[in-house]
DNA sequence: TATTTTAAGTGTAGTTTGTACATTTATTTT
DNA sequence: AAAATAAATGTACAAACTACACTTAAAATA
């Protein structure tokens, strides 16, 4: 065994660094900021933060989150840790990076200017420090694959959406196009829909109607994930 | 920014610890060892060791690794880091689980029997340390979820080997069981297996085909995983 | 040499799911 | 009343999945 005793042992900077996801009806985007320490102070980079020793490293990620965007309750899961010698210029430092889902319009826009943080479409990220554009790639990658079994899309909408809303996301996060009857005909078909009387009249004399996610309806049918795509 | 500088935040020990998998025919194995230091000396764990400061934690599960098993070249990927305050006794310890598939026939009886080892089936696991056992169970969905689009059960079996056997495996992996026409088919019809002339001969008269899995073949297919099952 | 034994190897029909594709409907504006 | 706009909807074909049982090759035995 290698583990031969506690003390004697390398301790290590733990640093949590966040991918956070929003939609803005377009294209998916991802929530950086502005460096606030050398190196590469200025730069842009996810928010990020050293974990403590006295707190969990879900609860430095929930903590970093809210830092920065004022928002507790959301969803976040962590992606993949960051362990290469020289991943950081600045020292050696262990991150553990995770990805969390927003509702871009619930966002506080005074609180991210604190913070320096711009939205940046997925497509045309700037240059990152260190391995953060390697992160922000494996986290789209794990979104894709989460969105397809797992209800976690309706995170990055409004709580109320219309099917072509809906769409437009998926649409995003697969860089793809579907066909909305096909689309709408198998979502609906989950049952984990409601539609609203209430109808969305922005953007067409018809009107489209609201539906929400029906957390209750999907519990029900299984608590290991449906096939949403 | 919460990272203001990289002196004055806390340091904190890193370990690896390795879920390592092995297919013995029957069912899904897991290899764990006597631990050999306090706290929970004697009891059983997963094989695990502290990172150091000079080496990736890539470097480090591999290193710890071979440690165990003598053995190079395996089949690794990182987890899940577990994080918890309190999750070891023993002081504030950040643990990296990376999940490993072996060809169980291939390890090194005396190396295991050094560290204590020991091949418990997955569905008889002993009591574990700390959150060893979420561990496994973690790296059992992983596997599951990973085996169904990507070809790493073949790690798992020696490296020639029967459709009996490829789909046992399955079944193992799935604690389920499968039609032998449709799995036969299914698997087939890939196209990344090739059949050899040799026969197994000692499960039955007739003898049935070993088969190897066609590295060459699946890269040309996709180098984004193919669905399996 | 014929028969038995054993597990390997194989095919088909029915169902479900996925895909491609265009018209009708509700409402507002002109 | 007509035009404009985007929403809502159905059908036919293809592909994939599922359930299910007999034939075959080879060795062992009579």
């Amino acid at each position: 065994m290698a583990r031969i005793d506690y003390k004697h042992h390398d301790k290590i900077l733990l640093a949590v660094d966040c991918i956070i996801f929003g939609f803005d009806g377009s294209g998916l985007k991802a929530l950086l900021v502005k460096r606030g320490l050398e190196p590469e102070m200025g730069k842009w980079s996810l928010m990020g933060g050293f974990a403590n020793k006295e707190e969990g490293i879900d609860q430095a990620a929930a903590r970093i989150l809210v830092q920065l965007t004022g928002m507790d309750k959301i969803y976040m899961e962590q992606l993949h840790c960051f362990g290469d010698v020289d991943r950081d210029p600045g020292g050696r430092v262990v991150s553990i990076a995770y990805f969390a889902l927003i509702k871009i319009e619930e966002s506080n826009g005074e609180t991210l200017d604190l913070h320096n943080a711009k939205w940046f479409d997925l497509k045309k990220l700037p240059t990152m420090i260190f391995d953060h554009k390697q992160m922000v790639r494996l986290a789209k990658e794990r979104l894709q694959q989460k969105v397809a079994n797992h209800p976690i899309g309706f995170e990055l909408l409004p709580n109320k959406f219309t099917l072509q809303q809906l769409q437009g996301l998926y649409e995003a996060v697969y860089e793809t196009s579907f066909d909305k009857r096909n689309f709408t005909r198998k979502i609906l078909s989950l049952g984990i829909l409601q539609r609203l009387d209430e109808k969305e009249k922005e953007s067409s004399k018809k009107g489209a109607f609201y539906y929400v996610f029906d957390k209750k309806k999907y519990k029900q049918l299984e608590s290991e994930g449906i096939k949403m795509i």
